[in-house]
DNA sequence: ACCTGAACACCGTTCAAGT
DNA sequence: ACCTGAACACCGTTCAAGT
């Protein structure tokens, strides 16, 4: 961008945010830089909130260090201060995302599987929210205070319902999984008439199969792709819960530890 | 997972069977320019080959337009008249893929359970494999041979096992999300000391957690992280096709359809 | 300690022009 | 019909040098 050298000189910069040229408009700036006569200094959360912004109006492709460092009037490098790769950086937005998720459900009156289904289903209307952010979700391990605070809901509600802890620490998993992954096909499918294609070619594929080599497709074709989302969303958490409730976990000497390798 | 590199021989090969890296290692040619003293013609088939045996040699990450046009002595804009775009190309990876899928267990004798357990269980053997495919596979949609016939395998043995259809038919859908998202969570670990890094920060996020705040994180804060990894992952495939074998379908129209957006 | 310019080593995709 | 060079518009990350 243009205007990136009046502010070159960082001299003025104190942290109060008050730069020593705030004035001389200019008719040709562009209208991002509208509005934000004094640069801020960087912080983590000032970064991290440009981050959410920029993935609201642009989506999370994005998202990219030199896009940010440009909205922040800024270097790519300069970002590396704060943040540490850009995985990081997607994890961080996650995280903070992550807390528009209604936990309210888990304090409130009521059936305990519907209570569970109501936070889940809210974990997956945020993630919908943001194309492409419920996909690296997928893989993101984010740490972040939020994340926590939803495995801790998720607990409590299956412990209220009396399922086994042992089980319902690894149906966690499973649970948000689910979620993430629900989000991240719908998102998928939101991008663009690329990914319409795609889809078209799968349904194409499946009902153009013989019922001859793919008896159990033909016969079911219909079924694969059918039935409203929220009642396919809703009947997955319905199964799971099952699962997770019924399902005993095997013996196991107790303290071996995952590790990511 | 250790036994990764025990299957790391080629069983995919070319149409006409040049693959190109089956023998005499040289010491100083760069691999990528060895044993290729004529240049075949482009042909769907070939580039998809190609891209394959990048990704075993260098990861996903490196199976890009340009890589793969410099392995096939091109330029990256001759690749566009086989395929439409880099989501494309990976997809057709991904159904080349699933070809290593063992199926036998289908058609096996036994308890059907085991048998269905048997051939998830390969299915994440194989994306296990590749890191960063798993990743891709969770909002690719490929409709590819190899695709439909694992699909038709799991329909079949829940058919086999007495799951009503409409039971099966929406619960494949959460077996093979269950598969690929465990694939891709591990692949994702594997790929570096970052993302290492980054499960410590979230165990440690766990075990750091206040029992005041967060009591049922810090009371399974152990089994969260604990298990062997097959262990868990036979518990799921468990959980859930008893899940699905108990959970009944709501009454909907029924031939409303899913739509990408 | 924080910030920067500049560089290194890459990307996907398009398109007019060639064969 | 297929293939290409060249261009457009981008990337992540590092690092020596500045303040």
């Amino acid at each position: 961008m243009f205007v990136k050298n009046l502010f070159a000189t960082n001299m003025f910069v104190t942290v109060d945010g008050m730069t020593g040229h705030s004035d001389t408009p200019r008719s040709d700036t562009p209208r991002s830089r509208r509005e934000r006569p004094a640069k801020p200094a960087l912080t983590r959360a000032g970064i991290i909130a440009a981050a959410v912004e920029i993935m609201r109006d642009e989506g999370l492709r994005r998202v990219t260090m030199r896009r940010l460092a440009e909205e922040l009037d800024t270097g790519p490098a300069s970002l590396y201060v704060y943040v540490r790769n850009t995985a990081e950086l997607h994890a961080a937005i996650l995280d903070e995302l992550l807390g528009a998720v209604d936990l309210g459900p888990v304090r409130a009156e009521g059936d305990w599987r519907e209570r569970l289904e109501a936070v889940l289903t809210s974990c997956v209307t945020v993630l919908l929210e943001y194309p492409g952010l419920a996909q690296s979700a997928l893989v993101a391990r984010p740490s972040g205070t939020h994340y926590l605070a939803l495995i801790e809901a998720l607990l409590a509600l299956l412990d209220e319902g009396g399922v086994p802890a042992g089980q319902a620490a690894w149906g966690v998993d499973l649970l948000l999984q689910y979620a993430t992954a629900t989000a991240a096909e719908h998102a998928a499918g939101d991008r663009a008439a690329d990914t319409r294609q795609e889809w078209d070619a799968f349904t194409r594929a499946l009902r153009g199969v013989s019922g001859r080599t793919h008896p159990h497709i033909a016969a079911l074709a219909g079924d694969l792709l059918s039935g409203p989302p929220p009642a396919r969303l809703s009947w997955g958490f319905h199964m799971l819960i099952n699962g997770i409730s019924h399902t005993p976990r095997p013996e196991t000497d107790a303290s071996s530890e995952i590790s990511p390798g």
